[in-house]
DNA sequence: ACAAAAATTTAGAATAACCTAAAATGGAAT
DNA sequence: ATTCCATTTTAGGTTATTCTAAATTTTTGT
């Protein structure tokens, strides 16, 4: 079941795991860009992987890759080990929740099921993480939960932050000082047409905000 | 300062760090043997560490090596990872003290001085760790101690429990059901010539017990 | 449909860490 | 003093991961 995977071998089926929205293929310039390698070293890795027995990857020349039922399991036991340090981070040693992803980033690989089992246990098993995602189960199933971006919405559609992305720590910061933060409620007051803009009211708060596109494309809500 | 030590780099400072009791110089073999890899690697390993800019080990050919100021740095700082990680994993997420060491090992070598620091703090600043051994401060200075093996006292002789080797676990186990933890009072009643068996009374304790040479001198205390 | 541009793959090479087998060295024992 | 043995070093090779540069394939724009 369980091979010794690498950590790099990890952090290229998590990029492929967190590229491949809607069941797409994902292609190898992707992964490329999402890790900072060079695309001939991805079209390495990937044949390799592909190759394993049982494969990780399912790849075909000039037609990007997907993960394969070994190589998702493989990827959801380290998001949940990532996710579940995360909010280790934050609950137990005081991390600021933009701090913890880098931290989470490197211990993701090394900690041990036992070490996962404990944090799981102390944290009360989690199911969401500090930025809203889901946390894989122990036994990698991830609870539905029905999204959508919130750059979709549209004037007087109402809704309640679900997630949003963990990784870069000045974006993180903003959307806290916006009062962004999973679990605020808000209402949609207008949308500007040609910039995408959104202009939001969240609940308890005074100003409206106005978010463009490269904001709510990264956000994902629950509409209600 | 600290420039970027593999994870492999600061096994062999940290090996080496614990071979040289005494200021003396540690052979290639004595490495090869702690760190499970063939003599030849070691030689090379050695050979590339003392070419480092600057220097982490000094090495003259067939004659072993010993660190360098910054070499011993670089050990103290992976130690004091690894001392502060065992008592944390104790302390805050319930592992017992044969268990800890493992653990410890794998993160020593990816937590952060962020991680460090926030560990450190939640636990008081400890000067030891959980089997005794002193925690090196955050500017890498060891605490004093005084201490002497358990098997150079003899009949009449009292003392403490000061610390003992954390790396094999059944060793651990069988010393806690003994009492023989840090802390622990103690006086000599008796030694056997020959077999070096020697007979401990420890305070609290109804039976007396029976150490051979090879626990007693794997256990450090401080004669009283 | 076809040339130009973009993306991908192949080829060849580097680095860190390890190995085995062979050669060299140094200390011990006659 | 010389041989022998244990230890150490050198030589040559492997694997995982990366790179650059060149070759190939696919996509796009007319």
């Amino acid at each position: 079941m369980h091979r010794n995977l690498s950590d790099t071998v990890q952090d290229y089926l998590k990029a492929i795991y967190g590229l491949s929205d809607e069941n797409a293929r994902v292609s190898t310039g992707q992964i490329a860009n999402a890790l900072m390698v060079s695309p001939a070293s991805v079209t390495d890795m990937v044949q390799r992987l592909a190759a394993e027995q049982p494969p990780l990857l399912d790849y075909k020349k000039h037609q990007g890759v997907a993960l394969t039922e070994s190589g998702q399991m493989a990827a959801l036991e380290t998001i949940r080990h990532h996710r579940l340090l995360e909010l280790f981070l934050h609950e137990i040693l005081g991390y600021s929740w933009d701090q913890v992803h880098t931290e989470a980033d490197r211990l993701e690989h090394v900690i041990s099921e036992e070490f996962e089992e404990r944090v799981a246990a102390v944290l009360g098993d989690p199911q969401r993480g500090l930025h809203g995602k889901p946390i894989p189960s122990k036994n990698l199933e991830i609870p539905d939960h029905n999204t959508a971006y919130l750059h979709e919405l549209r004037p007087d559609q109402k809704g309640t932050v679900h997630s949003v992305d963990d990784d870069d720590p000045g974006f993180l910061r903003y959307l806290e000082q916006q009062g962004l933060v999973p679990g605020a409620r808000f209402s949609v007051v207008d949308f500007s047409p040609y910039d995408d803009n959104l202009h939001l009211q969240i609940a308890g708060q005074e100003e409206q905000i106005v978010l463009g596109a490269n904001i709510t494309s990264q956000v994902m809500v629950e509409i209600s």
